[in-house]
Formats: structure tokens, sequence, C-alpha cells
DNA sequence: AACACGGCCAACCGCCTGAAT
DNA sequence: CATTCAGGCGGTTGGCCGTGT
């Protein structure tokens, strides 16, 4: 009735692998191939039970895994696949080519938890959370502006839309295609077909305390209106466009300034207009150059005075991060650019 | 130099599912 | 059909290591 175990339960190594254990494992899944972990073992020579053999294997020797840190694309792709997938480590790691479910799940917990907790989302359910939200504020906000025609000063970080979209934040929670976020509130994805989940918006504001937040807005706008196109919280390759409905031509530059006090302020506005659909250039290394922003900011290294009409000429490039990305400054100004990529990204 | 502390991550644990018997 | 186990998965742990005091 039934198999025979598996493998001996006693007398069997745990802990660590020593390096002549890989080798072992290696050697013979080189020689035999890897499959049937129960008998693999002994025929290795290794005093391990199969199940260790296979975590060892396909969590480190595997040849095609990626080691080292994760891009930022990675990162993101990430934290789009949980909003969508929750907690299926397996099923981000199959997208996410070299990469275990176990280094993910790892990943996710010491560095994107962490980083989402501070940005004021629910990592979770991918929604702000709404313990941190005076959503007043955002209505009162001269935080707000339609244009961005005064280059000079703070500059509004929030798409135009946010008032309208803001609007919708409430329903936004019931709505949410968050499996965790149904789960926790007893509902099915309303959506049902997993490939055809609500597209979000990430939008951030401001309270009156000067307190970042960001949010996760379901889209309701109509595609046909090109000043309110949805980013996509799902893999590309999952969505299927309505070709009928794309914007003809939405693509241009923009260039943003603030003042140099403000810029680490502002780093978090950058990575939510990022979240929005804008294409920066921003690298996973900039979010944890604060240090390096300062030393930029003496007055050794800022010597070029204010001009309000500088042109590219007139700023001086700053060579602020480790992969020699560079952000223009100029006197108490950084200049920082942005390309709206909304029109390739939603249907990429 | 010694110690405490926290971050990181490889490995283990326990549960679930499907296949084998 | 019942039983047993392999394989897979997500959650958790424990030890190593870097940093701060």
């Amino acid at each position: 009735m039934g198999r025979s175990p598996c493998c001996e339960k006693n007398g069997l190594k745990k802990g660590p692998w020593t390096a002549e254990e890989d080798q072992k494992l290696i050697d013979y899944i080189q020689k035999n191939g890897y499959g049937n972990w129960r008998t693999l073992p002994k025929n290795a020579g290794l005093q391990r039970c199969g199940k260790s053999c296979r975590l060892r294997w396909t969590n480190y020797l595997r040849p095609d895994i990626k080691r080292g840190r994760f891009s930022f694309e990675e990162e993101e792709t990430i934290i789009q696949l949980h909003s969508v997938l929750g907690n299926k480590w397996s099923a981000i790691a199959a997208r996410l080519p070299g990469r275990t479910d176990n280094e993910i799940k790892n990943y996710w917990n010491t560095h994107i938890r962490k980083r989402l907790l501070r940005m004021g989302i629910d990592p979770v359910t991918h929604n702000p959370r709404l313990d941190l939200l005076d959503i007043s504020s955002i209505l009162s906000s001269s935080f707000y502006s339609s244009s961005h025609s005064n280059m000079f000063g703070v500059q509004p970080m929030v798409n135009p839309e946010l008032l309208r979209l803001a609007a919708s934040l409430l329903s936004s929670q019931r709505n949410s295609p968050n499996p965790n976020y149904a789960q926790q509130n007893g509902q099915e994805n309303q959506f049902g077909n997993p490939h055809q989940v609500q597209e979000n918006h990430l939008v951030q504001v401001q309270n009156q305390d000067h307190q970042t937040l960001i949010q996760e807005i379901p889209s309701c706008a109509p595609l046909s209106d090109p000043s309110c196109v949805p980013f996509s919280s799902e893999p590309a390759q999952l969505i299927e466009p309505n070709v009928d409905q794309l914007p003809s031509s939405y693509s241009h530059f923009n260039t943003q300034t603030c003042q140099l006090n403000d810029w680490q302020n502002n780093l978090d506005n950058f990575i939510a207009m990022e979240n929005y659909g804008y294409q920066s250039n921003l690298t996973s290394s900039d979010y944890d150059f604060t240090s390096q922003i300062s030393n930029l900011s003496t007055p050794s290294s800022s010597p070029a005075p204010l001009n309000s009409n500088s042109n590219s000429t007139n700023y001086i490039n700053g060579s602020s991060t480790e992969d020699e990305r560079e952000i223009s400054y100029c006197g108490n100004l950084f200049k920082y650019e942005y390309q709206d990529i909304l029109d390739s990204n939603v249907f990429m």
C-alpha cells in the first residue's frame, strides 16, 4: 500500500552545505540529470534527504541562476506582479528569469516591503495606508497645479488628473484587484479572468504636514481621453489592449526643476512619477543616494549662479550616482528630465 | 577591542496537492 | 478507494556579517 519512504529520517545531515557536498550534487546532476530526488542523495553519495538536495539545487546550484543585486527593472516587475499575484512567489519567479522564488521572497521581505511602507503603501494590498491619509488636504493643497510652465521653485509632481481621480479613492478600496485585499475583505476578484485586471494609478500627494503619501487609484478615465491614460500594474505581457482606443500620439519630454534643499523631499515625488507611468533617468541606486546629493549640495560643488533662463549649457551636470547617471543642477536648482511614455507603456 | 544590534539570506519546517501503489 | 509519499510552495528560523557604540 502506498509508496515506500523516500529516505531514512535518521542519520541525514542538516544545515549549511559544504563545498564538497555541492560538488557531489553538481557532478551527479551533470552526469545523470535531476529528478527522482528520492534516490538521488544515495546515488550521489550524499547524506542528505532528497528534499534538501532539491532545494539546494533549485535555489543555489542551478547554473541558470542569476546572482547579485536586483535591477530596478526587476524590482518594479516584482512590485507589479505582487500587486496582482500576491505572495505567489513561484509564479512571480516564473516571470523573472534566473531568479528563484526564495530569492524573490527574501528580497521582498527585506527591501521592497520596507520601501513600500516608507512610501505609505500597504505592501499587502498595494493600496495607500488610509490611516496616514488626509484626503481633504489633497483638495485644498497648493501642491496641485495643472501646468508645468513654472520652471522654478518646487513643482507639483501630481498629474493634473489627480483631483478627479482622488474622488474615486474610496471606491478603489472596494474594487481593488489585489487578491490579498479581496481575500481580506471576503470578496472575489470582480474581474474573474486574472488577465483582465483593472488598471491602477499610483499617485502621490502631500498632506498639510508635508508628509508624502502614495495612493493607488483605479482608472476612471476612458482611454480616448489623452489626459488620463491609465498606467497598468499588470505585467505588460498580460495586457490585451483594445487597439481601437489607443491614443494616437502622446509622448513628449518634460523638464522638472526643484530647489536644491527640496531634492530629498522630492525624490519620492519622482518615484511616484515613475509609478504613474513616467520614465525617468533615475535608477535603483538613486533611491539611496541622499548622502551623495548632500555632497553635491555643498557650496564648493554648486558654484554656478542661479539663472532662471538657463539652458542646458548653463547647468552643471552632477555625477550623483554610482552608475554615472547624471542629474543637472544649477545654483540651488536641480533639473530633472523625464519622458512621458504612456503610449508605449500601457499596451507594450 | 569588545560587545550589541539589526539586516540579510540560505536552509528548514510544515502544509497542500497530485500521483503512485 | 484508501494510503502513502514526492514534489512544490509559502512561512519561518538561525547563523553570519556589517555597523554602531
